[in-house]
DNA sequence: AGATGTGATGTTATACTATTGCGGTTATAA
DNA sequence: TTATAACCGCAATAGTATAACATCACATCT
């Protein structure tokens, strides 16, 4: 736990540095979502965030969206398209070209930028976004 | 508009051969909705096809839900995450690896077999599978 | 024929995910 | 000060998907 929330800071004071340079503005509702994200260490859903981010359970949709849309337009959050969830990004400037490892049994994320290229793209066909991902174990929940 | 049908009914004719050889009911429900998606050419939603099953809009929401379960799974369609839509499957047998190319303009869906390596998976991780979406533009919609 | 099992479908209700629209506040700029 | 824009709160609603249970059609066994 002490490590996690040391992570979470430093995590959290990246893009914070980060916002500033670019003149984004990561206010208190958009920072608390992101700790929310770096905390879990896993995909979480923007329902599941809402009672989290008012104590009381009272924040509305629009305020956990608004936020979700914030960071992942700033790269500090990607969108799981296929769970209808939410993972912090843990690059940074994501660039918008993540390739997601996503462990069914634990939830933990593993998150790859991928290469440029691919491979088999259709001629004349230009991408925009591509949305990656890719389920099953990952090492510590295939040992034994 | 001929040409269209007649894809569509020799894809029809492949699907049901293919079920009754792997002892799937290929249903006249599941059959039409299969029809709705070869004839579109392109993603459609499930609510959109709900009104089109039943003449007179009778179709309830399970209906649709379950005969596309059934497609996905016997891999005559693909659910395309980001979009929330399905998709007929332009090979047969999906196998479970297939890697769309989505125009945004237009609406045709280019699909690829992946081939069976991932690049970059990390030590230990197990794919048990994977979604790939590309969007941008076709080579039709790019040209002047 | 009658009983029983199974898979597919119908039906109702509800859960879950996401957005629209409006109004108020705050920070900044002219 | 006024204008402007960005952000947030709030209420309502739209859009996506499933749960739970009843029913029907067909096959099989007795």
């Amino acid at each position: 736990m002490a490590t996690t929330h040391l992570d979470s800071d430093a995590a959290l004071n990246a893009a914070e540095a980060q916002c500033r340079a670019r003149g984004l503005a990561l206010t208190p509702v958009r920072r608390r979502v992101l700790e929310l994200l770096l905390e879990a260490g896993a995909p979480l859903k923007a329902y599941d965030m809402l009672s989290q981010l008012k104590p009381g359970g009272g924040a509305q949709p629009p305020t956990v969206y608004r936020a979700l849309d914030f960071l992942v337009g700033a790269g500090l959050a990607h969108k799981v398209e296929a769970l209808n969830a939410y993972t912090a990004c843990a690059h940074g400037d994501a660039g918008g070209r993540a390739e997601l490892f996503i462990c069914e049994t634990c939830g933990h994320v593993e998150e790859h930028h991928a290469r440029a290229d691919i491979a088999d793209t259709p001629k004349g066909f230009h991408v925009e976004r591509s949305v990656v991902e890719h389920y099953g174990r990952c090492s510590a929940c295939s040992d034994p």
